[in-house]
RNA sequence: GGAAGCAUAGCUCAGCUGGUAGAGCACCUGCCUUACAAGCAGGGGGUCACAGGUUCGAGCCCUGUUGUUUCCACCA
């Protein structure tokens, strides 16, 4: 193939699109089960619909483009499947905030109205996401991209619904939730943030109906007082013995309520006494339960006191027989009513302090519990709704991690989810939202039967009566607790079912352990009989430069696109995967982006080099049969490198892997052999070195791929080659034959002489236009021969000797290992200035020797120390020493 | 209240199973040395938060302290 010029710059924009397209064309992305090959599967977190690729996205996707990338080119038969999750409480929000902006509202549309637009949305926004993950070089499989809702995906929801309500787990009831009245939905525990505010203890006095006492109690919520059908005290209180069984009367409402015992009263709190409101809290709810208390509801869904409309509608449903056991009564609040609970509170105390049952008003910080979606604050609220019974799933989740089914890593996060998984509470899962899956249960109009199943009944099992299908919808999460399986076509059992699942790696934020991570977990092995997968790869967050979290409302965000566009995919991915070690978060800034930038552009440049070496007739792809001092160093060094990589990855140690090719490619081959090769690729038999070059520089592009695509496949596609593609190329192995330890270590005396010279020069100031005659005293003249040609070149001299001793009064010593060079510069020395300099370097030495001596008297550490590092701690006081006396010899011959 | 992370060069961070500290950026000096100024060569700069302990040896392991971030729980 005929060499392609290069531009001088590297230019992403003109380069990635393109590449992109022909992976896509070479369908390189496509896996299929194939039994000669072992498979490697990733399922992709699949982002919600709602917005567009973020940093955190970016940095996700990056590692799991890494790893399946890595392992495509290793052999295994990878697939990552790609999707996008429906997120229907997020996404809900959004379209009827567009509809907002058209003046319309859910009502005005009716479900299938607003559907029509859900999906609309769902189209634009869903492909636009797609789009986005493909520009930064995602090599997902996209003819299998799902959806959370699609057909597949909805057929397993129903399924996983439908077994685990025969089987008893799922449950419909009037349970304790938390209520947005924004989102007018229930969400999960989960699903609320806490968030500190500033608020008030307000102290209330209740009369004692027996006894005439007033009880004083606390509360940071006073409107919920009208539904309070008891208060509460320790049974053990000797405060309040005397009130066991007596009761008192509620302010306002006149009316009486019981006294109960019980441990949810703490003595130590307080004054001891609580009221108890089972509609409208977790453990007054608990309470209530335990004392058989009725429940009152004050609040309607809509955040507002109840009104005499809310109680004739539950009298309605009480009159028809349908009402369930535990359905909540609801109080006419009266002159409250229609209120919001904000002007509830305000009135209600002010009707308190006038009847004079207030006592005190205790200024208070705590936290209120928020929607993680709106921040609304939550009202706990009985509500009838769908729950997932947690503790017969989560035994079999706890033990496949704590047996090592599942690891994670780092492996500290392995205790955030065994937390989550054993102080987990059953999962409402119904939500009041129109957007996603429809719960498949179906109510009798006529006498209220209730059927759950995956197709719709045409008539009431029991009476024959028209059925209508429940309303509500699942927690978005259920759905993506399927996600491993569901893509892969459960609960048929399909071939990639069979041959991908279970799933290998999953990389996600920490953020998510408790939404998704565990629930994935205890689904895929209830349902499958499986862990979903084998690894957890937990990431941190991208914060923004200063350290803080990226959010829309510090406006702090920065848009992965801009700087794919700025700077390209490649420098994005390279700054994400260096520096990031699992688990911890990362702070993005530009300088690091610039940095891999430059990389890139090295690594091009280098490339771009090597291609004007090269002759119209190509290069022969192996390594020549005769290899210089120079080429094993090479050689052996990436040898090395492609084990360490290759172990970093199989780690997870992605950052560490790339660090690693960084300092290769930059410090090894551009820095060093390149400049090595140069002398020889002028001169008369440059064969071999173009085909070192080409051998290592096709090993680096391997490499490097999964972590810079783009740049790799357009440089090696300009390079000679042997295949379609550097993304469905062999991954290097090591290689025994390979492994030149001796010569890497002659190499390395070389450089280090060139360095010292260099080092030399530079502190005298002397210009490298200035040469000079290198004279070399060496016990190694074998090695410091072949090395004639590096120091003429790279160490600016003009001449070079090479023996055993040089009497050269007044020259310039530098003492290296093993070595003594001697430069005759008597001009440019500074006699003075080099004395000093030789002084203090024998200083230093002399420190370093004290060191490692006294280490060596120490008979403990002769001892028990491992044979090989008291073995390198006396070669390290030989070289000392030999250098303690050529330093001496030195100075004496300065005087 | 419970748990976890972080604290290393001026800044941002690496540092794998304990063997005597690294990178990028910034800074200083000298270079347009024919791949690359998005570059080359060289340099300065660190009691690894503090205090104990284990060990021949600690940035790394253990205990405590301080600062900081986060997660979970609770808050009548």
């Amino acid at each position: 193939m005929a060499n392609k010029e290069l531009a001088k710059t590297y230019d992403p924009r003109e380069v990635e699109d393109r590449i992109y397209d022909f992976w896509v064309k070479g369908n390189y992305f496509h896996a299929e089960p194939n039994p000669d090959k072992k498979p490697y599967t990733i399922v992709i977190p699949p982002p919600n619909i709602t917005g567009q690729l973020h940093m955190g996205h970016a940095l996700d996707n990056t590692l799991q483009d890494i790893l399946i990338r890595w392992r495509r080119m290793q052999g295994y038969e990878a697939l990552w499947m790609p999707g996008t999750d429906h997120a229907s409480i997020a996404t809900e929000a959004k379209v009827v905030e567009a509809m907002r902006a058209d003046g319309v509202t859910k009502d005005d549309l009716g479900r299938d109205g607003f559907l029509e637009r859900a999906w609309a949305w769902k189209e634009k926004y869903g492909n636009r996401i797609v789009s986005q993950l493909k520009k930064l070089g995602s090599s997902c499989d996209w003819e299998r991209e799902r959806f959370t809702m699609d057909e597949g995906c909805s057929a397993a929801v129903k399924e996983v619904f439908v077994r685990l309500y025969n089987e008893g787990l799922i449950y419909r009831g009037n349970r304790m939730v938390n209520w947005c009245p924004h989102c007018k939905t229930s969400i999960s525990d989960a699903e609320v943030e806490y968030e500190e505010q500033n608020g008030n203890f307000w102290h209330l006095l209740y009369t004692v109906k027996e006894t005439g006492e007033q009880l004083e109690l606390a509360t940071t919520r006073p409107e919920t007082m009208l539904g309070d059908t008891a208060v509460a005290i320790n049974a053990e209180d000797e405060r309040y013995k005397h009130l066991h069984g007596c009761h008192v009367v509620l302010p306002l409402l006149n009316k009486e309520i019981p006294i109960v015992c019980d441990e949810h009263a703490d003595m130590t709190k307080g004054t001891g006494v609580v009221k108890i409101t089972p509609a409208h809290d977790p453990n007054d709810f608990e309470v209530g339960r335990r004392h058989n208390l009725p429940m009152v509801r004050v609040f309607t869904y809509d955040g507002k006191m109840t009104g005499a409309a809310d109680k004739a509608e539950y009298e309605a449903l009480v009159a028809s027989g349908k009402a369930a056991a535990d359905e909540p009564e609801v109080l006419d609040c009266g002159k409250y009513a229609g209120m919001t609970t904000a002007e509830a509170r305000k009135v209600i105390l002010d009707d308190l302090v006038a009847g004079g049952y207030l006592k005190e008003v205790e200024p208070l910080k705590h936290d209120v519990g928020t929607c993680y979606r709106c921040h609304t604050t939550i009202e706990p609220m009985v509500s009838k709704q769908w729950f997932v019974k947690m503790e017969p799933l989560a035994g079999p989740a706890v033990e496949a991690v704590e047996k090592g089914d599942i690891t994670f890593v780092p492996e500290r996060f392995t205790k955030n989810y065994l937390n989550w998984m054993k102080g987990t509470r059953d999962w409402c899962i119904s939500r009041q939202l129109w957007w996603g899956h429809q719960i498949p249960a179906w109510y009798c109009a006529e006498c209220g039967e209730m059927v759950v199943a995956k197709e719709a009944p045409a008539v009431c099992p029991k009476c024959g009566g028209a059925m209508e299908q429940d309303p509500d919808t699942l927690d978005t999460w259920f759905s993506s607790a399927l996600w491993p399986f569901s893509t892969m076509g459960w609960p048929e059992q399909t071939p990639e079912l069979d041959y991908f699942y279970p799933t290998d790696t999953l990389v996600t934020g920490y953020d998510i352990i408790g939404f998704w991570v565990s629930r994935m977990i205890f689904s895929g092995i209830a349902y499958t009989g499986k862990a979903p997968f084998k690894t957890v790869l937990i990431h941190g967050l991208v914060r923004d430069a200063q350290g803080r979290k990226m959010s829309k409302s510090l406006g702090n965000g920065i848009d992965p696109l801009e700087i794919i566009e700025t700077y390209g995919a490649d420098a994005l991915r390279f700054m994400l995967a260096t520096g990031n070690s699992p688990g911890n978060d990362m702070r993005f800034m530009n300088d690091k982006v610039e940095a891999s930038r430059n990389f890139a552009n090295k690594l091009w440049n280098a490339a771009r080099f090597i291609l004007m070496n090269l002759p119209e007739d190509g290069v022969a792809l192996t390594l020549p049969d005769e290899l210089t001092l120079e080429d094993k160093w090479i050689v052996s060094k990436f040898n090395t490198l492609t084990k360490a990589v290759t172990d970093n990855l199989e780690k997870f140690e992605l950052g560490i892997a790339v660090q690693k090719l960084y300092d290769f490619i930059w410090d090894n081959f551009c820095d060093w052999y390149i400049e090595l090769c140069k002398s020889r690729l002028q001169g008369e038999n440059p064969a071999a070195a173009r085909q070192v070059l080409v051998y290592v520089m096709t090993g680096m592009l391997k490499l490097l791929h999964p972590f810079m695509p783009f740049v790799t496949e357009e440089i090696w596609q300009s390079l000679p080659h042997e295949g379609e593609s550097l993304m469905v190329s062999a991954w290097p192995t090591y290689d025994e034959a390979l492994a030149f330890p001796a010569e890497e270590a002659e190499m390395e005396r070389i450089m280090e002489a060139i360095g010292a010279i260099r080092n030399r020069r530079g502190e005298m100031n002397v210009p490298p236009s200035r040469k000079a005659h290198v004279y070399v005293e060496t016990a190694f003249a074998d090695t410091f021969k072949k090395g004639e040609a590096f120091l003429l070149r790279l160490a600016s001299a003009s001449e070079v000797t090479i023996g055993d001793a040089f009497d050269l009064p007044g020259a310039v010593s530098i003492v290296v290992n093993g070595a003594t060079v001697k430069i005759p510069m008597d001009d440019l020395v500074d006699r003075a200035a080099e004395t000093a300099r030789l002084t203090k370097e024998k200083d230093n030495v002399l420190k370093q020797l004290a060191g490692v001596e006294a280490r060596l008297a120490n008979k403990a550490f002769t001892d028990k120390a491992p044979e090989q590092v008291v073995q390198t701690a006396r070669d390290q006081a030989q070289q000392l020493k030999d250098k303690l006396a050529l330093l001496e010899q030195s100075l004496a011959a300065l005087q």
